[in-house]
DNA sequence: CCCTTGTATATAT
DNA sequence: TATACAAGGG
């Protein structure tokens, strides 16, 4: 449904996006998209009757990793069927209809995979369903709210009210309610596609002066929507060659012109398309909304706004006398289509929260107290980096200083990220210390330089009130001190306490951080010991280099921007966005739990890797032999045997870089033999110097915890 | 040659 | 349900 093709249409005006680019945030959902998605995995059981929460689960899994980057969801439902899609439900109904009856037939012969296909199908996502999802959200402090009619406008209304400034969707049809800010495709890693009105006109290929926002709506709207069919033969690049040729802002004369526009003598423009044709338009411009502040139904823009007369509105839904009515509408106690009362929930009696659920700290939009909070966390973030650049007088090397810090801060994203993973998966939770990482995500950062100064080992030495208020990085203690700066390595013992920014310690502070993507989140940052340790040897210095022009212009830039021009980085793995050079063009990681939900496996894995650190390795041999002790997997540590190793140190970038994440992932524990051998991703053997002498320990390890000379970007 | 339109397929766990 | 792809039409 939708505009089709509408997506790929208006790339020019879109770029990648991750959730922890937009922290601090607040997002209204088309939680329809989700619900639908969800009753995938449980269309089976639902087509036979049986109770599941599988979609519910799987919706909270979404609102949980919305919570955890400390963005507020608002999840917005659809109310009743506009008079104008009646059509389009009645056909949809039938067709759900006709599957359950092919579903029924196919297992009476006893053909369940071909059954099972068509249960899919016949499925449907019902207003219970819905209530089900509101009332778990009830509980934990998530705004809901039920369109009055379409979702897509109330998301629109929503964003254009500076309520929500994104919005996530899979439809299309937000863009023509004139959403500002629209996060398509959004998966659970975070990573999505943002679609920004403002550059709609680099999509057109219309200058920006010329360009009018309705001239997009016309356009879509030409090109076939769901109000309207299009003229055969007009999709979106006519329809885009049209508005673009046209000056004349009066519809009932302009549609005329279309088939002497564009050469299409066979074109007829009826009276009636015209008609229909605006009338659409006003849908999408006039459609009523809930406003949940002023709690009255409204127009999404007043008629006056576009001096719209009101009979084109017929398909924009009509407005509810009964105000009360309205209100438990939008709040979900009243089914939309039966208008039967279900539930008597108000904002003012809020259902206590069970012990075993985190509640939300957010404002509610049904609450007297809300306001709008405009925080732009980006800007934020660069104020601390330049905050901290004030107060360190003493050192000489700033600059490392602020990258480091940078990189720290990434880093608290990363295990934050990851905690929540976990914690979504609700298997086992033993620690407490996972329940404050939550916490601490949803509460504002602390003061800059509290949070500038954060070092995530500094649990042993800031006491009680450090460990409230930074996330763990790490539950176990031990794991803790192992990694501690002082104990790790005996070249840099001395480093704490100068506290001076010699070369070595803000490599060990990359180094750290590194350390922390590796067992938490990355995939590219796996990729390190394949690297062959001669090359990164060299790397080390360009990359400071690099990094310290870098860092210069990043500190000022507005990051999403930056973020979005590096489009093959965007999807890379969080802790590394700082560090370019260690970022690759693999594919997206996936998230952890997918891969090994057993956390107990992944901490046993992460000290296994410890102990590898800490052995006084020298030489390449010897940290090929530690990395065999790494393996528990069977199967890929006869892959990663010094005698295959080294018969490939001649393979090209490209292929070592495919090969990387499949030897990599296996390596750390964090992936399944069946998912990597499912993709297909070649394995290539490893590779390493064995020529390499006396590789300095530092070197080794960085060797070890990511960095590598980034491929060349196409 | 470009654009539209119809068809096939993966979708989540 | 949305997307990718192929084929047919102007």
């Amino acid at each position: 449904m939708g505009i089709t093709g509408l997506i790929p249409f208006v790339e020019k005006a879109s770029s990648k996006l991750q959730l922890k680019d937009i922290r601090g945030t607040t997002v209204a959902v088309d939680t329809y998209c989700w619900l639908h998605k969800g009753v995938f995995g449980c269309a089976e059981k639902l087509a036979r009757g049986e109770d599941t929460d599988v979609y519910i689960q799987y919706c909270l899994k979404y609102v949980q990793m919305l919570l955890s980057y400390d963005i507020k969801p608002i999840l917005v439902f659809d109310g009743q069927h506009l008079p104008a899609k009646a059509l389009t439900e009645k056909r949809r109904r039938e067709s759900r209809k006709q599957s359950k009856e092919k579903a029924a037939e196919l297992l009476r012969r006893g053909r369940i995979e071909e059954a099972r296909s068509h249960m899919r199908r016949c499925v449907d996502v019902t207003h219970d369903m819905a209530l089900r999802l509101i009332k778990e959200c009830r509980m934990r402090n998530i705004d809901c709210i039920v369109a009055p009619y379409e979702a897509d406008a109330q998301m629109a209304w929503l964003n254009k009210a500076d309520i929500a400034e994104f919005i996530i969707t899979e439809d299309s049809d937000l863009t023509l309610f004139g959403a500002k800010k629209i996060i398509f495709k959004l998966d659970l890693n975070g990573n999505g596609l943002l679609v920004e009105a403002h550059k709609l006109h680099l999509a057109m290929g219309c200058r920006e002066e010329n360009y009018h926002f309705d001239k997009f709506r016309r356009m879509c709207i030409l090109s076939g929507c769901d109000y309207l069919d299009s003229l055969p033969g007009i999709g979106l690049a006519k329809a885009c060659k049209f508005i673009l040729k046209t000056e004349q802002e009066d519809m009932h004369i302009a549609l005329k012109k279309i088939p002497s526009t564009l050469n299409m003598r066979n074109l007829e423009v009826a009276d009636e398309y015209i008609e229909n044709f605006l009338k659409a338009e006003a849908t999408f411009k006039h459609m009523y909304i809930y406003n949940p502040l002023e709690r009255r139904m409204e127009r999404l823009c007043a008629l006056e706004d576009f001096e719209t007369d009101e009979r084109y509105c017929s398909n924009a839904g009509t407005l509810l006398e009964d105000k009360d009515q309205a209100l438990h509408l939008a709040l979900g106690n009243i089914n939309p289509f039966s208008l039967k009362r279900l539930d008597s929930w108000t904002p003012e009696k809020p259902v206590p929260t069970p012990k075993n659920i985190k509640r939300a700290k957010h404002k509610s939009i049904w609450q007297g107290e809300f306001l709008k909070e405009n925080l732009n966390v980006e800007k934020k973030q660069t104020s601390c980096a330049l905050f901290f650049k004030k107060v360190d007088f003493v050192s000489k090397t700033i600059d490392e200083d602020i990258e480091a810090n940078q990189r720290l801060e990434e880093a608290k994203q990363t295990e934050a990220q990851v905690f929540t993973m976990y914690n979504f998966r609700g298997k086992r939770r033993r620690s407490p210390s996972r329940e404050e990482s939550l916490d601490t995500q949803r509460t504002p950062p602390q003061s800059p330089v509290q949070k500038s100064r954060h070092n995530p080992f500094a649990k042993d030495r800031l006491g009680p009130d450090a460990l409230q208020k930074s996330p763990a990085v790490c539950e176990n203690g031990s794991l803790l001190r192992l990694l501690s700066p002082n104990k790790v390595s005996p070249l840099h013992g001395g480093a704490d306490e100068t506290r001076v920014n010699s070369l070595k310690r803000s490599i060990f502070a990359k180094e750290q951080v590194e350390v922390r993507s590796r067992f938490f989140g990355s995939k590219q940052s796996k990729q390190s010991e394949e690297q062959p340790i001669q090359e990164q040897d060299s790397n080390i210095s360009q990359k400071r280099l690099k990094l310290q022009k870098q860092e210069a212009t990043e500190l000022d830039e507005d990051r999403p921007s930056s973020r979005n021009s590096h489009a093959s980085e965007a999807d890379s793995e969080p802790a590394l966005m700082e560090c370019e050079e260690t970022t690759s063009d693999s594919p997206a990681p996936e998230s952890i739990p997918d891969r090994d939900r057993d956390e107990g496996k992944i901490r046993i894995k992460s000290l296994d890797l410890l102990i590898e650190q800490r052995k006084p390795s020298t030489d390449s041999e010897s940290h090929e032999s530690d990395a065999v002790i790494l393996l528990s997997d069977d199967s890929c540590s006869s892959q990663l045997t010094p005698a295959t190793s080294t018969n490939s140190s001649s393979s090209t970038t490209t292929q070592r870089q495919d090969s990387f994440p499949s030897v990599g992932k296996k390596r750390i524990g964090l992936s399944r033999q069946t998912s990597t051998a499912k993709k297909g991703t070649p394995k290539t053997p490893k590779k390493t110097n064995s020529k390499l002498g006396a590789v300095s320990q530092n070197q080794t390890k960085l060797s070890m915890f990511g960095f590598q000379r980034r491929p060349a970007l196409k």
